[in-house]
This record gives C-alpha cells, sequence and structure tokens, in this order.
DNA sequence: CTCCCGATAT
DNA sequence: ATATCAGGAG
C-alpha cells in the first residue's frame, strides 16, 4: 500500500504533468453542466459535447425538457448510449427541480442526489465545478489511477476511494487533483495500454511494476 | 450484482 | 471481436 509522503509525491507530479487539467464538459452555466453529466456515463466526453452542441441549442430551459415528448428527447439524445435511461432521468429531474426547486438548481451535494440519475459522482462534479465547493468526484478513470498507484485497495467501491483520496489531499486541492487526475488516466494511466515505460511515478506504482515485469 | 446502450479504440 | 467510455438504479 502506498504511503502518504507517495501520495504527496503522486500530487506534484499530475500537477506537473498536467497543470491546465480542467473540465472539458462543454456547458456555459450549472443547469448545462449538471445535463453534461448526466449524459457523460459510459460515453466519452467527445462524445457529449458532440451531442450537447446541438441539444442546448434546443432546450435552454428545464422547462423545455418538458415541453416535448418523452420520445423526442430519446431521439434527440440517441446516440450517447443508455438513452432511454438518461432521458427519462432528465424530465423528471426537470419537473422536480420546476415544482421543489422554483427552478433553481441547489448549491449542495447531498441536496443534488435527490435527483434522478444524480449519484454521488455528478453531484461532487456539479458542486465543485459550478459552485466552486471542493470536492473530489471519482469517476472510472480517477478510480483505476488510484487502485493501480495503491493509495486503495483493490476492493475498495468509489464511496471508499473518495473518502481516502480526501484525507490524504489538502482541501483546496480537491478539485484539481480530480481534474489532473481524469487527465492522468485518459491520457497516460490509460486502460488498455497504460504508458508505465514512460512514467515517473513508476518506482512507487504496484501496478505499473507488475507490468514491467510481466513483459 | 445486473441492466441500460451507442460510438470508438485496440 | 472485444474493451472501454467523466454512472446510477433496482
Amino acid at each position: 500500500m502506498l504511503r502518504k509522503t507517495e501520495w504527496q509525491h503522486c500530487l506534484q507530479v499530475f500537477e506537473e504533468m498536467f497543470p491546465d487539467a480542467h473540465c472539458e464538459l462543454v456547458h456555459q452555466n450549472p443547469f448545462e453542466l449538471l445535463i453534461a453529466t448526466l449524459l457523460s456515463a459510459q460515453a466519452t466526453d467527445v462524445h457529449v459535447n458532440k451531442v450537447t452542441a446541438e441539444l442546448f441549442q434546443k432546450y435552454r430551459t428545464p422547462e423545455d425538457y418538458i415541453r416535448v415528448s418523452l420520445e423526442e428527447l430519446e431521439n434527440d439524445i440517441r446516440s450517447i448510449g443508455l438513452y432511454r435511461n438518461k432521458a427519462k432521468n432528465i424530465r423528471a429531474l426537470c419537473e422536480m427541480l420546476i415544482t421543489e426547486y422554483n427552478g433553481i438548481l441547489p448549491e449542495d451535494r447531498d441536496e443534488l442526489t435527490k435527483f434522478p440519475g444524480v449519484g454521488r459522482k455528478t453531484a461532487n462534479v456539479v458542486v465543485s465545478n459550478a459552485f466552486g465547493i471542493p470536492a473530489l468526484a471519482v469517476d472510472t478513470h480517477v478510480e483505476r489511477v488510484s487502485k493501480r498507484l495503491g493509495m486503495c485497495r483493490w476492493k475498495d467501491n468509489v464511496t471508499q476511494v473518495e473518502e481516502k483520496l480526501m484525507r490524504w489531499t489538502p482541501r483546496e486541492e480537491w478539485t484539481n487533483t480530480h481534474h489532473r487526475m481524469i487527465f492522468f488516466g485518459r491520457y497516460h494511466c490509460k486502460a488498455q495500454n497504460p504508458n508505465c515505460p514512460e512514467c515517473p511515478l513508476l518506482d512507487l506504482c504496484r501496478e505499473g511494476k507488475k507490468r514491467m515485469r510481466a513483459k
């Protein structure tokens, strides 16, 4: 298992490799970010941006998503995958936003998870990126990188990974670290064929050393 | 744990 | 052909 001082070194390396890591889901306001993040489940952000480019022209407010039929909304997001669940959730979410929240998104993580289709990860993305509240959302990249490095256990669930990351990372660095770990996982420590030979963290990486031995 | 699901990379 | 992609609900 990784030591805390080794993790602090990882944080430094993440910053050096991806100093300008940021949210790559294109959005103009908190509501658009929520929709984009909900759509991003099991889809690449490039693909999400391709879909939202047109979607956000047609749908600007929660009311706009309610006006059309469920079938029409499904068609507008079909190419993204998991489109039936996502369309149903977006609709229910918008109705709830209008009737219970006066159309205004709450700036609270636990309040956001009450919306259909919004789990802990999505809520963390919204509060950190849209409202400036420190959060460390654990997505597929953050989880994979954490487990490969050995900063948590393989069997830990995403909540346990998040707790460990928050405990070992200064609060003011949570949001930055989240973005840097995504970039690190997406462009360097990739799911298929990670670039271990050129990795500055190879010396302390459990999975990396194992992979190098196997070759 | 399974299901939802199309697009893309390997 | 198969794995993976900014997950969440039942």
